[in-house]
DNA sequence: TCGATTGATACCTTGACGGTATGACGTACT
DNA sequence: AGTACGTCATACCGTCAAGGTATCAATCGA
């Protein structure tokens, strides 16, 4: 035996006018269901709720303790339909983003400061990826938005510029390149030990510097894909290495960061990328709340 | 337009096992009523719920959020009944427990560690009344259970003795009274500077000691209803005062506490006492509970 | 003692819910 | 490609439960 919404409503009525008739003309209906529905519910709960005789209606011990459980129940029951709405509208969800690591420090805090704002209800959930790991997961439907470098299939992903970057070389501070008064130039590096980019786990910067800067790799001598590794072995002294103009906004002491001459300025890209086939509804309402920040 | 319980329990089991012919095995009951189910309750909730076609069932984010609270509104609707009847029995409720101030100290304690013990669901809220003001408030039902002292009206209250002790004179341990090595008798008070009790505050204390010690009241300087303000004047060297000995709990520096000869050992009653008429369950459970205390 | 108030009961009608039978549509296997 | 099967939706029917009206029973106050 079980019971109803209906009985909890009449329930919750006839305890807050402690009287069968007001309750009934409130429920908008007559006095004589409205007994039987309380009778129903007692029976269904298995114990006494209503002390009544013939003058006047009290509510027992377990039947104050019900009366909190039953309001409980309702008020749930009566926002489940707008909280749903609002999910479904986009308004309210959750929206999983993945970025490439260091590298998109600088924007990263702008994107979840501007969805905190426009999007008060929506919940963004971080992942540290690199691109290729974030295509795989956008295909699968496990995140909804990234954060990384070209090139995307344009068949599977939209996606927007973010942000253009200048490569700048990074050097000790104590290094002979210091010192020099003009953008370096692949001549400069010939005999300089170099860190570079992973040509698995970092293959955006490793196809853009060797595009951008021609040269022989013999002098490579430790091979990262991460900004920030690469900043700690130049602070350390163990070499030059390329990255991205907001590798200085992580701050690691003693490097210095060097322009180079590049084919076209601000070659690093950082674009915003999502799934053409979505079902999350707070998707579009993130991407136009972003609008302002794309090219 | 709203929905049922029914339906809800209905759209867990779909969303559960994602298909409406087991959910409806589950539910014993056949697949076609389920599936109306789930198209009434959308109708009422106003949004998609499940995104199904003739192969496969998937909930929609909305129906994600929905679930939630569904399940939430089924656990409160399911444990109701049963905490219903915890508090029907008496086993879960709230016991309103007044005492009178210090003199009860020790004996509050005990009765507050057994309680927790015994009714772990009970919760015991405290209210500190001298006797007048308890017998008021369990007429009233403002409170359910007393620690007071006589006598009461044994149409109205029921009473237990908890404990006894001995009345015993409070002086500075510099006092010369300190020194005496029998029993207090009244006539070595005749000189002393008295701390009396209020006649209106205090009445039971005060008949208590005029019955007990005989001595003429021309030597009372101070007038007190608290047996902790008693003692910070004795502390403070303003006199002599009769208090009850678990007094002496209460810790106030620099006091001794010397026996006096009375007609009756042990003449300070204290009594755990309740209404006659009470409809709070947890009541006879927390008497029983409490019923090794008694004498 | 009688009338008014109030919750409970009797009886009727209606509508909602579940069951059976069947349809529509898509998949998978031969 | 065709057919059999699986799956959710629809049509139709019977039952049962919920609400309405009329009335009863009990209590209180004048």
């Amino acid at each position: 035996m079980t019971y109803s919404l209906e009985q909890l409503r009449g329930f919750v009525a006839v305890a807050e006018e402690l009287h069968f008739g007001r309750a009934a003309v409130r429920l908008r209906m007559t006095q004589p269901p409205l007994s039987r529905q309380i009778q129903k519910l007692e029976a269904a709960v298995g114990v006494q709720l209503l002390e009544r005789d013939n003058r006047r209606v009290r509510l027992t011990p377990a039947g104050y303790a019900f009366l909190n459980e039953a309001r409980r129940i309702l008020a749930i029951a009566e926002a489940a339909p707008a909280l749903a709405k609002r999910v479904s509208s986009g308004m309210r969800g959750v929206i999983k983003l993945a970025f490439t690591s260091a590298s998109t420090f600088g924007i990263l805090g702008r994107i979840l400061d501007h969805l905190d704002l426009d999007l008060p209800e929506v919940h963004i959930e971080l992942f540290e990826m690199v691109t290729r790991e974030q295509l795989d997961a956008l295909t699968a439907g496990d995140i909804d938005l990234g954060l990384a470098r070209p090139p995307f299939d344009p068949e599977l992903f939209e996606s927007r510029l973010l942000h253009r970057e200048a490569l700048l070389l990074a050097v000790h501070e104590d290094h002979p390149l210091s010192e020099l008064r003009r953008p370096v130039v692949p001549a400069d590096l010939t005999r300089e030990p170099l860190i570079f980019h992973s040509q698995q786990k970092a293959r955006y910067f490793y196809d853009l510097v060797v595009s951008m800067v021609p040269l022989a790799q013999e002098r490579v001598i430790h091979t990262v894909s991460q900004v920030i590794t690469m900043l700690w072995l130049v602070s350390g002294g163990r070499g030059v290495a390329f990255v991205p103009e907001s590798a200085r906004l992580i701050g690691i002491p003693h490097v210095n960061y060097l322009p180079i001459a590049t084919p076209i300025v601000d070659p690093v890209e950082l674009h915003l990328l999502w799934p053409r086939r979505s079902d999350n509804p707070a998707l579009p309402r993130a991407i136009s709340a972003l609008s302002f920040l794309m090219h």
